[in-house]
DNA sequence: AAAGTACTTTGACATAACTCAAAGAGATGT
DNA sequence: ACATCTCTTTGAGTTATGTCAAAGTACTTT
């Protein structure tokens, strides 16, 4: 138990909460393990409680009647997921599967809305979190409605791209995955960083991409700049 | 100021709380009004407060570069909007213009947050509209990327015509607007709606719709079926 | 090391949707 | 009622992107 409370205490939805919460925090908290390809939860499902990532990484995402996945978050430790059914109550609004072999916590809705109900700190805390995703949410939606595929894929490089230095990125997901998280295939994703590649705006070998020209890549990705 | 509490009632992220909250509020709600295309902030404006919508109707956008919009929300009486900022801090996500002559109350940013901290009950309510809000993005993020056009058009004309029963829409926006909502131009949703008369699926006479075949535009709703 | 599986790339093709351009309808104001 | 402006519709042409199919590459397993 105490050691459930030091890693809360790294969780952005519970940063900067006294000794007391983490503890009541971690009292209510389920440990939860799942393997790669594991489903935490399904579209529709009723949503019982909301997840905090301790490790690994989950996919949230939607699919359509056909079949087509458009990923709508890649969570990462720390992160957390379906906490919108703890408050609508409605049932989970998307499908969560485990892309790693993933740990994370649980909370239960009664316990946790209880407990929220009397700390302000935590409301507080839960509402920013809820607002960051909300900003997310909407450059989503900017991105796949106003770019082309060329602009999103340069934009997420250089995103990636951001804090390594020299510029050599390593794809933490599969390719195909890419393609859903970008609301594209991976043929189409596969072309572009040809025509990348060709242009000599990076340099990809497998999972490992260098970017060249990051000039280049911004133009693309805010101008939306041809790829002959 | 007694009339603003009153007002307060009737919106949903204050609904159900005490007589003397919506007091609390209404102390510190600064009404403001606009005239139709009036810009109430822009994207990247600092965060210095949210707003609800008493009468008229707010247009929430994106703007590309190349000055293509997409509508991320069209804000009815009794919704709010730009709260957000209120908890990240950070400047505004988006642009927000009166779409018709509106009315809206303004909380301050400092004043709400103050009050919010004291006030669980008030924070949850906030939650659960930031939750909502959160769960209509994710269905707008869904459509843009697994359905064509079509499918969007159906599916919006049935949430329409869902409330009236003999099936007869008022567009509530021009056609331009919600080409832009739709995530499209005016001429595809022209064409589009040219097809559904076409077919026989609806009636439109300029922003009137009569739908007549609400099964056929469900199958292109959720199949996304072809229209030749 | 070989075999099997999953992922990625390439090619040929089809098509939905965008662009540009112009005409038609509605609304607004003088 | 007329003129002006905006919004909507229609047409022709282009293109990005999805689909289908097959070959190539990288991993895992035995």
């Amino acid at each position: 138990m105490a050691d459930v409370a030091g890693q809360l205490a790294a969780i952005s939805l519970f940063s900067g909460l006294l000794r007391a919460q983490y503890e009541a925090l971690s009292r209510i908290a389920v440990r939860r393990s799942f393997l790669k390809g594991e489903r935490i939860f399904s579209d529709g499902d009723e949503g019982t409680g909301f997840y905090v990532v301790c490790g690994g990484r989950v996919k949230i995402f939607k699919v359509s009647t056909e079949g087509k996945e458009q990923i709508l978050h890649l969570c990462g430790p720390g992160e957390s997921f379906g906490e919108v059914s703890v408050f609508t109550g409605q049932g989970f609004p998307a499908d969560a599967v485990a892309a790693l072999p993933s740990t994370v916590l649980f909370f239960p809705r009664v316990a946790f809305s209880s407990l929220v109900r009397q700390d302000p700190a935590l409301a507080l805390n839960m509402m920013a979190q809820l607002s960051m995703r909300l900003r997310q949410f909407a450059g989503l939606i900017e991105d796949l409605s106003l770019k082309e595929v060329p602009g999103r894929v340069a934009k997420y490089l250089l995103y990636l791209g951001g804090r390594d230095r020299n510029g050599t990125v390593d794809l933490d997901v599969s390719k195909g995955q890419l393609a859903a998280l970008l609301g594209t295939i991976p043929e189409t994703l596969s072309r572009i960083l040809s025509k990348l590649n060709r242009r000599g705006l990076i340099r990809s070998r497998g999972a490992q991409i260098r970017i060249l020209d990051r000039r280049g890549l911004e133009e693309i990705a805010l101008e939306g700049k041809r790829l002959p």
